[in-house]
Formats: C-alpha cells, structure tokens, sequence
DNA sequence: TATAAACTCTCCCGTTAGTGGAGTGTAAAG
DNA sequence: CTTTACACTCCACTAACGGGAGAGTTTATA
C-alpha cells in the first residue's frame, strides 16, 4: 500500500511514517519507476505498534526493541521473554502514575464550584 | 532550596529545572550575590506535577494549562472545570491504550517459550 | 483526451524539549 | 586551606518530528 494509507491506518502522518522509513524502522519496498514506498502489512503493523508505544514515550529505539520481540530470531527465547516482562512492568508502573495523575485532577474538578 | 534538591525531589534533572525556570515554567527566587536559583515549596509542587504529567506527553503547554488550574484566579471556575474534566477524559483514554499495549505484550510473554 | 486535483517524492530549514560539555564561581567537608 | 561537590552561563547538539518548496505521478472529472 502507498504512504498515505499506511499513515491512516496507523494514525501517523505521512511525514511521520517517512521518517519512520527514513530511520529504518520499517523497511517498505521501494517502486523503482516512481520512488513510491510500498508498505507490507507487516509494516503496517509495525506502524500501528510504535504509534501506541510511542504515545507512552518509549523511545524509538525502546519501541526497536519491543518490534524485535515479534520478529528476530537471533535472540533466545528467554532473552525475548526477559524483555518482555520487564517492559510490562514498566507499563505497570506507568498505569499507576497516570491513575494518580487522573486522581488529583478529579480532585481538583470536584472541589471546583464551577 | 537549592536546584540540586529540586531536582531530587521532582525526580528531574538539574539541567531540567534549570531549563523549566528558564521557560518560566518556574520562578524561583535568585540570589543577587551568588546566581543561586531558591526554589520554593509552590515551585517543587509545579516541577513535581510537571514531571508526572510530561511522562504522558502532555506538552509543556498543556502542562501550563493544567497548572494554571492550581493558580490562576483570573480563570471563571466554569472554565477551569471544564478543561480539568477534558483533561481527565484524555487521561481515561491514554488509560485505555496503555492497558492494551499492556495486553500485547502479555500476550507476547505467554506464548513465548522462554 | 486534456487538465485539474490529489498524492508522492526529495531536500532543507524550523521546532520542542531537552542533553552535554566547557569554563567559572560558591559552599561545605576534611 | 584546599579538595570536592554543587551552582552558574553559554553554546552546541540531539530526537522526533513538522512546514513548505519544487517536481513528478495517479486519478477523477469535464
């Protein structure tokens, strides 16, 4: 698929998914007549992944890491599960942080006359 | 208190603090004779909701609407109800994505052999 | 079939939210 | 009293994009 499609079903914009491509991050083919990316659906669904992971500020080269959980072969199993649970864990501690944010900002609404 | 403990305290960097205080995030009071920044109590309570609230990839902005909400007298109560409640909606959203994220990886981890 | 609209490309500069380091002054501990 | 820790300014750099120019491509429409 082209660009544009990829960025929509991804929520990106199409500058985004280009930098994305740019960087390596996905690696679509390239029309060798025209110079259109074309995107794989597993592109697509590496697009989708990192435009969650990214809202939550893994970095990039974090959201790398958690992509090679679905795809390289190089790393042990318990390497890949290692990683994995350590990001949940973070994930973890992050729901309880933004819990708490969502607490003071109710408080501040309830105690508000408005 | 000094930048040092500011820091400490906000779970931030000194380079941060330093740079929240230069963007008026901050206005810690400055000794005339030394260039030391003295950061109040009111102050470590904005860096330390900013801190929180940056995680999430509220902009700096958004952090300064959010903490005018502490503050600001010159909002009507209307008002200022009314963005903390579009804020907490927001925050029930990203609550929403982070625990499927979260769901992903589990999932991942599960079937993973290691 | 012409042509306008919509989409794509590369290139380059701008922005946000910082980080790193040089060079220098200040405070505290031994 | 001097070493160590902390503070300051200033300048350059980074990550992760966004804006817009200038040019080619594809699709819809007249």
């Amino acid at each position: 698929m082209n660009i544009g499609k990829a960025a929509k079903l991804s929520n990106l914009t199409v500058k985004t998914v280009r930098y994305y491509a740019d960087i390596g991050l996905v690696r679509p083919l390239k029309n060798n007549s025209t110079g259109y990316r074309d995107f794989s659906e597993d592109d697509l669904a590496r697009l989708q992944f990192v435009a969650k992971a990214r809202k939550f500020n893994f970095s990039i080269q974090e959201c790398e890491e958690l992509l090679s959980l679905y795809s390289d072969k190089n790393r042990s199993s318990q390497e890949v599960k290692a990683l994995t649970l350590d990001k949940i864990s973070e994930i973890d501690a992050k729901l309880i942080e933004l819990t708490d944010l969502r607490r003071q900002l109710s408080f501040l609404a309830n105690n508000c006359k408005g």
